[in-house]
DNA sequence: AACCTGTCTTAACGCAGGCTGAACGAGCGC
DNA sequence: GCGCTCGTTCAGCCTGCGTTAAGACAGGTT
């Protein structure tokens, strides 16, 4: 997930981006008007964080050029307590949530997950396709309403699958995902990751959820469930 | 969809490629500029993707020349980002979009998709011909509301006919751009591979979607449906 | 009709890609 | 140190699918 963190006060910045990194995010960062609205226009950004008091040009100022340019990655909106009038002003210039300073570097983290969340089509934070459940909060698994325990990378593997229900996930796709470094090629990891994932899934394995297709990846079957 | 990738460094064009050819598409590659140039005039390429910073024959000169011999196909120029001023240049000369170094490989796969597309007269995403659907996104192929799954190469296949809607197009011209080698003269795979292809678009064959012209070639019958 | 040529169809083959059982080894708690 | 868990590697089997091959069929020409 690539993030751009925009915020002109150096230690703040650089104390979110720290723990971005932490939680293995690449992240763009700028303390500049101008540059921001540059990073935000040409980069493959998937999610902002924009702080209003910036010098220079205005955070509003280039979330609406952004919207205006038809960028349309989420927005995270911080705003000094005093000023929480912008909060208002900032959401109708199209950010998408907002956060009022001072706050905890959780609910920055927390937030801008729930946003990509909801980019990616999700509004809950429980992801349900067909039978299967995965709760991206406690990381947990049921299946019709049986509890299964995953082992880390079991979770990881079925959360961005699901994530991405009923479209096709690439085997490379997958690795670059999971792994940080660049994906071994003449492994087959993955392979046996699914098959317990499987396995664990569906011990009958009657209805296998996770189809293949062959040379170009996987998809999990059945339509996203919303409500529930 | 054939596709020509002029980049002159070796890891980032080995990276480029093998996502393309991963993703189903038939790619040549060179990172010198003359071949480029003929690479582009003689052979039937969809779309290519061009760094401006080559050594020899610059790219932009490459693009110049291309456009001066008529060749119409779409170009995404890459550039780095200190050197931005390229793009104007770039698309003065008759590029079609530019992408920013660093990118992800799925905004480069994105564009791509989206220049063809577009160069072939359609303005959404989704291809709808009759009764017939074809997403280029998720490649998935619907008939009348109904999912047919379909193999990589019958996948393909129809993309190619249902994109060219209307238009006659010859079995030379699809070997062309299905397959990166020369098209093997006695064989039979295509009539194979379109029978297949037939049969699960229409299992009762009562109307064929796909008529044969004898010895021109086929044409997916039925206008295009632009809107939803 | 007879013939030719281009297309369609069915059956079979071969192999790369995917699956899986078993074993290995690093990391961690006890 | 010992045992347990879990991620990874290895080897072998299986299968889907692109391809080949061969014969049937259809259009066009004489």
């Amino acid at each position: 997930m690539r993030i751009l963190v925009v915020e002109d006060e150096a230690p703040l910045r650089a104390q979110i981006v720290r723990e971005l990194r932490e939680r293995g995010h690449a992240v763009d960062e700028t303390g500049e008007g101008h540059e921001a609205l540059y990073l935000g226009n040409e980069y493959p950004i998937d999610v902002v964080v924009l702080d209003l008091g910036l010098p220079g040009l205005s955070g509003l100022e280039i979330l609406r050029r952004w919207r205006a340019a038809g960028r349309a990655f989420p927005v995270l909106i911080l705003t000094a307590r005093s000023r929480w009038q912008e909060k208002v002003d900032g959401l109708e210039a199209g950010a998408d949530d907002y956060l009022v300073k001072p706050f905890h570097i959780e609910e920055v983290v927390a937030r801008l997950r729930a946003l990509v969340r909801r980019a990616a089509g999700w509004s809950r934070s429980v992801l349900q396709v067909g039978e299967i459940e995965v709760d991206t909060g406690p990381q947990t698994v049921t299946v019709a309403g049986r509890q299964v325990p995953l082992t880390a990378y079991e979770y990881k593997l079925l959360e961005y699958l699901v994530l991405h229900a009923g479209e096709v996930v690439s085997k490379t796709e997958l690795a670059e995902h999971l792994y940080e470094e660049e994906a071994d090629r003449d492994s087959n990891v993955l392979e046996v990751l699914l098959t317990r994932l499987r396995r664990k899934l569906d011990p009958d394995r009657t209805l296998d959820p996770i189809e293949t297709l062959r040379g170009r990846g996987y998809r999990v079957r059945g339509d996203r469930q919303e409500d529930g």
